[in-house]
DNA sequence: CATGAATGAGAATTCATTCAT
DNA sequence: AATGAATGAATTCTCATTCAT
């Protein structure tokens, strides 16, 4: 039987060649090249896959050659790191907005604090739409420190949304009941936008689609009326 | 040899031609070699992805050449699609039969049909987990050919979900108002739960989650009180 | 100033893929397939040199396709790992051809003895004057550990060089003065017949070659006369 | 833009053109420039090789920018070749000087003239012990042109050492049996010191090496004994 | 039918060289 | 004259697929 392992025998005889500095030394121009690449790449990406797109389709995209490319990111998958950090960042934005939507709602009526700041977020997060798909797709198992991040982010969107939402239970219009899923399940509907938007061909803008969304929303957040609590 | 169908990207995408079965054999044997390397193939693209893992290792993993399962599947790619078609056709078959049983039981309350169909095929979909994640990460390396099946799919279980709402409709106690959405997010939050199960640590099994979600899944479908229809 | 380090951050999103066993699994064929890899490879690396021999040059001359190379080798630098190893296996052959010709010495004429040594070695180190040649330019700087072997098997020539130039000795035709660095300047020598084969325009074949060397063999080996001792 | 020479293997093998020098600049300078870029790139080449030594490495060794590089020298081989060249032709000026400062004096004895050249020029050797050690292992990284004057410039350094046997020859105390080879012979042993240092542990400097060679250099030159040359 | 060696198109990446600034 | 970003040919290596056995 061949050797099954890839174990180098200990005479090495190739001596490991000197790696030059990379190439691009101004940070500015590094860093426009960067995002132009990126920018490139993403939809790409999101058409074909991060696997099914040669690095010379992206250089082709961006206007330049391909050799260009590995002067602004040491191998393809920085392109995709790169992409995913700046959705992170995005991301990031979208919780502040909603945050300071929620901040600005005093003297509103309890429905309407919750449905703005919810609104808030499914707009902020269409945003991110593409970077989202793209993380959905092309993540896969994370440890879980790298995962912790994103499920602090999760933790601070439900806690925005619960506030958002304790007027209207104090108010008794909304329900304290399985409260956390309820929001997850908004934070998740919100998400559907990005992530299954090609099953809604009926809505052309993410408006229409969360003019409809915010029926379910508040339906989702209502305390039941009485006959349907005793049924179920 | 060359692989047959790729995605081009310097020209235009060319569509993979319909590749013919190499070898015909015993319909029974053949059945069993598919599931046999399919089941083989699945935790591999779920761990690395799809495009990342060789056939040769699936041959490995399935206990074969990696000549025959050329044998069984046109291609790689027929795999994947082997795969999401199966996970697709065990849900179908579990809502249906539900839907089925519940059709023949006349005497039960709207509701109630509705809740019963809903949570099978919620509980389907745990037991396809596994395939809902791999159809998230994975339906771009299918050709649009090889996709149209899966939607068409999704397109008839949101269908038997319609028509399981159909009597609480007629009762007047579910509403037709954008339909298609809240049906379509009922699926997405049954599909939560295997594409988000990590977010979840609250609900160790899905009867827990399934529970607390059928609160949510009526809320969803039913009409809303008149109150709450003034206000939004 | 971009990062001058290659260093990742620590968000990992590609998966490394399983690697497969090695393609070729009968171990005779495989050797086989070495072997005719390796000679095919072996005046090429002489001739270009081993950075300038490019794999797909290898594979013509071994009359396969250059994707085969792999079926047999990890990569370009086995290649050239297996025929350095190769040549060490033959080296050592060299000192036991050696060895053996000094211990049917018996009776004979002590310059005879040494000369009848010496010529054996040097026409085995013939047999791997290419290898040897290699060695000395692709062979970039060795470990003292790496180096060891070398070492080794000079010293045991030099001693059996020594041992065939002791009759001699007693005989009081040859000298002890710097007898390790006679006996090295005649390895040397030996060695560059092939080392510096492009030089010998003048030597068709080593058999030539040597009856020349011989004379500067013994000239090397003899006590010098009265004379020249005194004068230099 | 594309390197201009290279060695072709598909089909024949592609003298490089000759190149013109493409910012011709004050000499002075340009000398400078050669010399510098030169010597930054000597212990690169040594220890990573020619071909694995990136153009902008020795840029940056040399403290200059990599476009700049192709003011001094119009192609990365050239600066192998002005290395190795500057290496033969120190070489060449130290043994020159010394035959010169020899044919001067007219008292010297034969043996003393001949072993004072070699040990000049042995000498020399050791102070370019780095670059003949590259022209051992690189030499092929040449195009013949290219290498067609290393070569050319060995031949003259033979001739100059069998005119310093030339008065040894006439008194008879040397002999002209395969003189080309005996020279030759001793241009080995002094490229050894050089070439196999590590295997002389027990000769601290070149020196020490020297006054037991030099006992060689004569028993290789000198015209054997009457016995001596009626046995071999 | 199964096997697995052979294939070669295509992928990522490197780097000598050019040339606008 | 110096710079260094851009280039793209050429390189190593992978892997889906074929086909002789």
């Amino acid at each position: 039987m061949p050797p099954r392992s890839r174990v180098k025998h200990d005479t090495r005889i190739i001596v490991a060649a000197p790696r030059p500095a990379k190439h691009v030394m101004d940070p500015e121009l590094w860093a426009e090249g960067r995002s132009k690449i990126a920018e490139a790449a993403l939809p790409l990406f999101l058409k074909y896959g991060y696997h099914a797109t040669p690095v010379r389709v992206i250089a082709q995209a961006a206007r330049i050659s391909s050799g260009s490319i590995f002067n602004y990111f040491s191998g393809k998958d920085e392109i995709l790191q790169h992409i995913l950090e700046a959705s992170q960042a995005e991301a990031e934005r979208a919780v502040h907005e909603t945050q300071k939507t929620l901040a600005a709602s005093h003297g509103m009526k309890p429905r309407e604090v919750f449905l703005q700041v919810f609104r808030r977020y499914a707009e902020s997060i269409d945003s991110i739409r593409r970077y989202a798909l793209l993380a959905y797709q092309e993540t896969k198992s994370l440890t879980p420190q790298q995962r912790a991040p994103l499920l602090d982010r999760e933790k601070r969107i439900a806690d925005l949304l619960k506030a958002a939402a304790e007027p209207g239970i104090r108010a008794g219009v909304f329900t304290r009941d399985a409260l956390d899923l309820r929001v997850h399940s908004l934070i998740v509907l919100a998400h559907a936008w990005a992530v299954r938007h090609w099953a809604w061909t009926q809505y052309p803008t993410i408006s229409e689609y969360l003019d409809d969304l915010q029926q379910i929303a508040l339906a989702i957040m209502s305390r039941p009326a009485a006959g349907a609590r005793r049924q179920a």
